[in-house]
RNA sequence: CGGGUAGUAGCUUAGUCCGGUUAAAGUGCUGGUCUGGGGGACCAGAGAUCGGAGGUUCGAAUCCUCUCUACCCGACCA
């Protein structure tokens, strides 16, 4: 039985210090850590392999949504990163610059390496902080006609994004994501495709993180630089505070304009295409993280769990290990044959309490252990990681029973952080309520609100909570700012975030 | 990028204020024996030029200057 909380892992707990968890984790867990680059992570091949089923399934919806992948170069010359005006100025602050292209031995630093000045760059170029520069200049060469309309194309890159202050895998300096840029022949077929990503981005969430989202709209002052329209997924962490998981944008003509995309349409006519575009990152992974987590590590959803379920086998001396190994191999094969990963741990390197300890922290959905007395029984012993219980059940059954388990482990952790979401979600009236509930409940507050940017600035000033989205959903409901007292149409959501 | 705090063995920390033998502990690591149903016990061993660079001094983990990194608070941001 427990010990201490945690069971001896030794990590914060979360209503001690929420972020210091948060931070801990990460690194307990082997998901990433800091590198010797300022703000700069080294994701590691646990965490990678949770981020790789997350493109494996992303990448499968694009593909049936008709997209294809396609790779633009990390660079972008300054003269086209400027060309879209808004774009560039939303992003200048923090992009990194590349001025030149050599080095040299220093003549006064002896094994030192200096900056070789003469080899400036005709040009700067500037790391990628999003592609949307390049796309366009090389978009304008691929379409002509309505004929090449619409294309719908993607890429999984990095992006380098100066930040003062990050965190692993929320705020990095150089983080993983996919976006999409697509160019369309209609105003209508844009949004409409950039609604439908929004949708896809939904659905994942709530399918394979088990992380229930709202999905909506920004306020001009929360868009996307150098777009028309900005839709979101929000989702809710533990500690109360929104996060921003995915967007989707429509940019109108907004980039075809600033690069001259233009395409002949079906009546001879020419005109400037619409776009969009669309990402999620690795923030995705911090998402995940705090979303289910708890004090004893990890939790995973099983639909993106590197391994489902794994084996610990309790034994003493090595007759009795190979007479477990031969049941665990048997179960493994069947889990197998199923489409359940599994990993048998059979280290003796290890002992079994230790391994518990590990995969807890580690957030494996399912364990099972098999020791001298399950061989006697005929059974194994089956522990859920979300809810810590136990049970044992007859080895002929466990197959059933683990596949039964996971499907309801993945419901079970989306119900409990969509209930945790819903009983956050508080309507309010008053700014005198709008301000109790942020600072003692948390969480969203749906509030109505005049339009206006000079209104959301100055809430934001007095209570660091933003608008996190219109939803979409939202009814049209007649009210009063909560805080202006002008009118106003409908409720919208505000949070403090992330 | 501004304000604050902190960097000592793989990790967590003591020592720093008040400079002085061989830099200490827990944990982890290696070997061995006993063990084995929730991070085992005992014995032995290896491991740090004290974040880095300069400086003061007979002598620096300790004092001074600069710098790098992390964390917290702001501004900014997915």
């Amino acid at each position: 039985m427990p010990k201490s909380p945690n069971m001896g892992k030794n990590l914060t707990t979360r209503s001690e210090d929420y972020s210091k968890w948060y931070n801990e984790l990460v690194v307990k867990a082997d998901l990433a850590e800091n590198s010797a680059v300022r703000g700069c992570m080294v994701i590691k091949p646990y965490g990678y392999a949770i981020w790789e089923k997350m493109q494996a399934e992303l990448d499968r919806m694009f593909k049936e949504t008709g997209h294809e992948n396609a790779y633009f170069p990390l660079f972008v010359p300054k003269s086209l990163f400027e060309a879209e005006e808004k774009n560039a100025e939303g992003f200048a602050k923090e992009c990194a610059v590349v001025t030149h292209y050599r080095l040299q031995n220093d003549p006064d630093n002896p094994g030192k390496l200096r900056v070789d000045p003469a080899a400036k760059l005709e040009e700067e170029l500037v790391v990628r902080p999003t592609s949307e520069a390049i796309i366009w200049n090389t978009y304008k060469g691929w379409i002509q006609s309505y004929r090449d309309l619409p294309l719908l194309i993607n890429q999984w890159a990095n992006v380098v994004r100066w930040e003062m202050r990050t965190r692993l895998f929320l705020r990095t300096a150089e983080f993983l994501w996919q976006e999409g840029h697509t160019a369309h022949a209609t105003k209508a077929e844009a949004l409409e495709e950039a609604q439908l990503m929004n949708r896809v981005y939904a659905e994942f969430a709530e399918n394979f993180l088990a992380m229930p989202v709202i999905q909506g709209t920004k306020t001009e002052s929360e868009r996307f630089a150098g777009a028309d329209e900005t839709y979101c997924i929000e989702a809710l962490m533990q500690d109360g505070k929104a996060l921003q998981a995915g967007t989707s944008h429509f940019l109108g003509q907004n980039f075809a304009k600033a690069f001259d995309v233009k395409f002949t349409n079906n009546q001879g006519k020419q005109d400037f295409v619409w776009a969009t575009s669309w990402g999620v990152s690795t923030r995705l992974m911090g998402a995940l993280i705090m979303t289910h987590s708890d004090d004893n590590g990890l939790v995973l959803p099983p639909n993106l769990a590197p391994h489902q379920v794994v084996i610990v086998p309790i034994y003493k001396g090595q007759e009795q290990l190979e007479a477990i190994s031969q049941v665990a191999n048997e179960i493994v094969k069947d889990l197998r044959m199923r489409g359940i990963s599994v990993k048998y741990d059979n280290r003796d390197t290890h002992k079994p309490g230790w391994k518990f300890n590990e995969y807890e922290l580690k957030g494996v959905p399912l364990r099972i252990g098999i020791g001298p007395k399950d061989l006697e029984k005929r059974t194994v012993e089956l522990a859920r990681r979300d809810t810590l219980t136990k049970e044992f059940v007859a080895k002929d059954e466990v197959v059933d029973r683990v596949a039964l388990l996971l499907q309801e482990i993945q419901e079970a952790l989306y119900t409990k952080a969509k209930n945790f979401r819903d009983s956050h979600i508080t309507t309010v009236n008053t700014f005198d309520e709008f301000k109790e509930v942020l600072e003692n409940k948390t969480g969203f507050i749906s509030a109505h609100w005049d339009g206006t940017s000079e209104t959301e600035d100055k809430i934001k000033e007095l209570t660091k909570a933003t608008i996190r989205c219109i939803p979409m959903d939202a009814e049209q409901e007649e009210g009063t700012c909560v805080y202006s007292g002008k009118p106003s149409p409908q409720r919208v959501l505000f949070a403090k975030a992330y």
